[in-house]
This record gives structure tokens, sequence and C-alpha cells, in this order.
DNA sequence: GCCTCAATGTAACCACTGGTCACTTTCTAA
DNA sequence: TTAGAAAGTGACCAGTGGTTACATTGAGGC
């Protein structure tokens, strides 16, 4: 199993001047963030309010209206931070397999399924609002893509290595995709019960690993 | 192609009083229900309150409470309303399906999928609030392990008549509704673009089709 | 036909939310 | 030293979910 830290929070990055002064923060957007992370963390995306994210800083409400256009601004990034963890697992989770065979594929829907049950309510924002699509954050979408091009990368590879039968890589990840989601989905919502992230896991391989391994070279 | 209504309304049950008074609506319950069913169509689930909702419905907000506890008890009747449509939409499915054979399954997913991209708001509705597994909803609840069951009952039989492979009827069930749900979900938020209700029917089973047969007997 | 009373509606109010604006404080660079 | 930009604050707004005290109504018993 991947090393996933149970929780998202990370330092603030090293730019943050070391004057500490009362009124002007320093990196007031990098603490919103974090902020905003671990309350949803700790109680669920809905109960998210800018107020209480900024109070938690020690800042009035409208400060963080210096750092976040609105709201979904602030879910927008919260959402970007969780694709990016993801990217960074699903990289660290190709590391760790064998450079060959369809073994990779496994490892890689592990590691999806493994981060959206260790973080779930941040994996909800990442799913949650209307932000997906209407082009307003190019970066969240940059991650989001990131995240689907490596999966579909990974296809590619497998395709011309002959570990994995053909069809276009797209559909293929695609398919990844639509089984890791639902999945994890269905844990969430309590639909799916399992009694811990090891046991979700084992679940979902007793699931699909059929399935998995009919997308290996025949 | 099964013949969902577009719109989920439906007329007011009969036992209405024919009396229209100013004052006493009649069935205040069902219309607020409707009226929160259109708007919640029309606008989406975010964008539904209660006081639009009464005002529809002309009348003040507070009445509503008369009907239902709270904003969440109104979504919980909308999702209940999805539920039972949904399970009609699989029951109707499974009867213009030949009797025998896996391409009853094939009926199933397609029913199920058709269901949430004709509704895609409500079906948001169904999977969006918390009221899933509190005890608090036992209706919608019975609901949706109508539904639940309904998908194990045909594993059952197929297995008993040799249409499908081994397993567990309830494990086959669940990664039906992995796939199905995932897909739809993928849909919803544009991370499948497809143009049509007939498009993405034809990209699912595109995708899963050969998943599908593979839950057949071999 | 009248009268009571429970059911069902209304008006006024609450705390709280996302968001805006005018203003103040601080940091920085000239 | 000082001007101006950056980053805060406090007061305010409309709208929301929810509560309460009160008004209106319809139906059953006399």
């Amino acid at each position: 199993m991947s090393s996933l830290p149970p929780s998202p929070r990370k330092p603030s990055r090293a730019r943050v001047p070391r004057k500490k002064t009362a009124y002007h923060h320093g990196d007031l957007r990098r603490a919103l963030l974090d902020a905003a992370l671990s309350l949803v963390e700790e109680r669920g995306s809905d109960a998210l309010t800018l107020r209480e994210v900024a109070s938690r800083v020690g800042v009035t409400h409208p400060a963080a209206y210096r750092h976040f256009e609105d709201k979904t601004a602030l879910l927008a990034a919260v959402a970007e931070d969780g694709y990016v963890a993801l990217g960074d697992a699903l990289v660290r989770a190709l590391e760790e397999a064998p450079s060959r065979g369809s073994e990779r594929l496994r490892r890689l829907a592990v590691a999806y399924v493994d981060f959206a049950i260790a973080r779930p309510a941040q994996y909800r924002v990442m799913w949650g609002a209307r932000f997906n699509t209407d082009g307003r954050f190019p970066s969240l979408e940059a991650a989001i893509t990131r995240v689907f091009e490596l999966v579909v990368g990974e296809f590619a590879r497998g395709q011309r290595d002959g570990d994995y039968r053909e069809g276009r890589p797209r559909d293929l990840a695609i398919g990844l995709w639509v089984v890791g989601h639902g999945y994890v989905e269905l844990v969430a919502r309590r639909r799916i019960k399992v009694k811990s992230r090891e046991k979700a896991i084992e679940y979902f391989l007793t699931l699909f690993q059929p399935w998995l391994e009919g997308l290996a070279a025949r």
C-alpha cells in the first residue's frame, strides 16, 4: 500500500517572509487553503464557510477576498490541491511498480481508490462543484488533465510493449476511471460498507481484478 | 430505448379535494414536491431554495414546514421519487426483455444509464445529500433497497437458469452498480463528453459490453 | 345552523451566509 | 521621508434555513 499521509496538510511554502507582523499575514492565501483543507476533512465539504476558514487563520472574512475571487475559487483551489496530490500518488505507484506488465494497472487502480478513501471529503470537493467545465480555473483543469493523461500514457506504453489489449488508450483510461470512481463513490455514500481502507481495497480487487486482467494482452 | 418521460412531473394524485379555496391548498405536500422536482431539473440541485419552491406554489415558505420537517426532508422526497421512478424503469426494462439470457443484463444497465442521463439533476439529488445512511428517511431507504434487490434478484434468477457466471449475486449487483453509476457520473461532470442520450448509451456499451458479456455463463 | 378545534396557512423575526464597500494599516521602493 | 500599492478591517447588504405567535379555514358534533 502506498504511503499516503492521512491528512493532506502541507507546511507553508518557503517564500513566506520571516517577519511575523500582526496585520499583514505573510502568506494568507496558503494559510487559507490549508485551513480550508483541514476544515473540509474535519467536517465535510458542506460545512465549509468562508467566515470560519478566515477566523481559523485569525483574520476577518473579507480578507479572504484579496486572495480568492469567491468561495468557489477557494473550493477550486482545494480541488486542485487534491488532483495534484492524486497525480503524485499515481506517479509514485507507477514508480514502485515493475516496469512492465499489467501489474502496473492494478497498482494504478489501487492507488486511486486508496487516495479517495484516505481523503473522502477532499475527494468529494474534487467532484463536487460545477467548476469542472466552465473554463474558470485553468490550473485546476490542468491538474485534472495531468492525472488523466498519466493513465492514458500508461495504456499507450503498455500497448506498445504488448502488455495490454488493443483499443484506444483514452477509452481504456476512461473505463478504468469509471470503475475506480464508481467504486469510491459507493463506498463514500455507504452503499458499500467496508470497515477499513485495507478492506476497501481488498473488496475492490475482489470485484474488479478479473476485469483488470481482462485488459491485459491475451 | 425505454420510454422515459423527459420530465419527472406527475399529475397530483387523485385524493386532492376538488374544492379550490384560497387559503387551504388541498395537497400542498404533493404540490411542493412537484415544484421542487421541476425546479431542480430546471436550475440544478444547488439552486433549490425552500422559499422559491413555496412561492412557486403560491404559498409562504413556513407553510412548507407543515409538510416537510426541513429542507433535507424535501430533498429526500425528491430523491425517493427518483428511486421509485428508477425502480419502475428497471422493472419495465426487464419486462420488455427476453425472459432468459444475459441480454437482460444489458437492458438493465442501459435502463439505469438512460434514466440517470434523462434526469441529471434529480439523479444528483439521489446521490447528493447525506440522508443515505442516517436512518432518518426509511421510505427513501426502502426505495433504494428495492432498486438494489431488483438487480440482485435478476442475478440470482440468472444463476439458477445458468445465464450468469458464479459469484455472490450481491457482489455481481454491486459491480454493475459501480460501473453504471461511475459512467453516469463521468458523463454528468463532463469528463465524458457525449452529444446525446443515444450517444451516451452507445459509448457506454462500447466501453462495457465486453465486461457485461464476461458476466454471462461461460 | 352554529361552534369548537385541529389543521393549515401567514407575518415577523432570528442567526448566519456569501459578498461589497469605504476606510485603515502596513510594506516597499523611490 | 514619503507616496502608493497591498493587505487588512468594520459595517453593511440581500438572501437563506428555520422558529414562533397568530390568523384563517374546514369538518364533525350538538
